[in-house]
DNA sequence: ATAAATGCAAATAGTTTGCATGCCC
DNA sequence: GGGCATGCAAACTATTTGCATTTAT
């Protein structure tokens, strides 16, 4: 998954820029298949933008965050982890190895839906988190 | 919802002690029909045993989830949150207001199983959380 | 009596902010 | 050139830890 090139020069033709920070970001995220957390993305980037400083990985996920092109979800310790937006799906985390599966949405599709006819609200059906055991660790766990 | 004097005493029995400041922060979450930070529990704790630190609230919350009577989530800012363990339900954020709509076990009891048969994960079925906009909110989002 | 838990204070981690400078458009 | 974004450093918040002391059992 990535960012087009039609989405980032809307960016542009909004005021706002395009620098190699936000670019550099964007790529780590979009070669990440997987969460990173804001350390990581400063670790990733760091490497190739040896002056990018953390309050601009916090300021960029924030501004990425806002314009929709990156997603924020919680894992499970305090942190918040970002991710590329673009094709929706939802986590389900091992609470004892830290394990993490992937659940497309089509799969809850039908949940969700149900989820907002009983409630009013309009959930949020990009990045839904579970937790849980994994079948490896519920089974340590039992015995 | 609270904790039935068996459930502490069983304490007792496997050498952990019930102090003074246990016991108040389990009759402080027993009290708050809603989820607590831990800066919250502080605050009201601290009013009736003016000694108590937030070291101490820390290190009880640890404690007490370890124990299983007190279950931790997220809601949305990073920091976590605590409740007294006991009725399972799940919550529905909205990411505008911060409005928290509680949604009963058994609306989802389904869909939690039949998460389980296809990813083989024990799930988490005491304490979900959902993201999204309430019914006002979202008005205001669309308009 | 003794081991567990607390209080205190300091350390750590994560995140945010103000302001001068730099650089994309 | 103008204004948005960055770097730097400092501030802030939340959380954790070491150690001496207290206290529940």
């Amino acid at each position: 998954m990535a960012i087009s090139d039609q989405e980032l020069s809307h960016l542009r033709s909004q005021g706002f820029r395009l620098t190699p920070q936000r670019l550099a970001i964007v790529r780590a995220l979009s070669q990440a298949h997987d969460h990173l957390t804001p350390g990581e993305v400063y670790r990733q980037v760091h490497g190739e933008l040896p002056g990018m400083t953390e309050a601009t990985v916090y300021r960029t996920l924030n501004f990425l965050t806002e314009q929709g092109l990156v997603l924020v979800a919680h894992v499970g310790h305090g942190q918040l982890v970002y991710e590329i937006a673009g094709h929706n799906h939802h986590h389900l985390i091992c609470q004892a190895c830290g394990q993490m599966q992937e659940i497309d949405h089509a799969e809850l599709a039908a949940f969700f839906e149900q989820l907002m006819d009983r409630t009013g609200f309009q959930v949020d059906t990009a990045h839904a988190t579970f937790f849980g055991f994994c079948p490896e660790c519920k089974q340590e766990e039992t015995s």
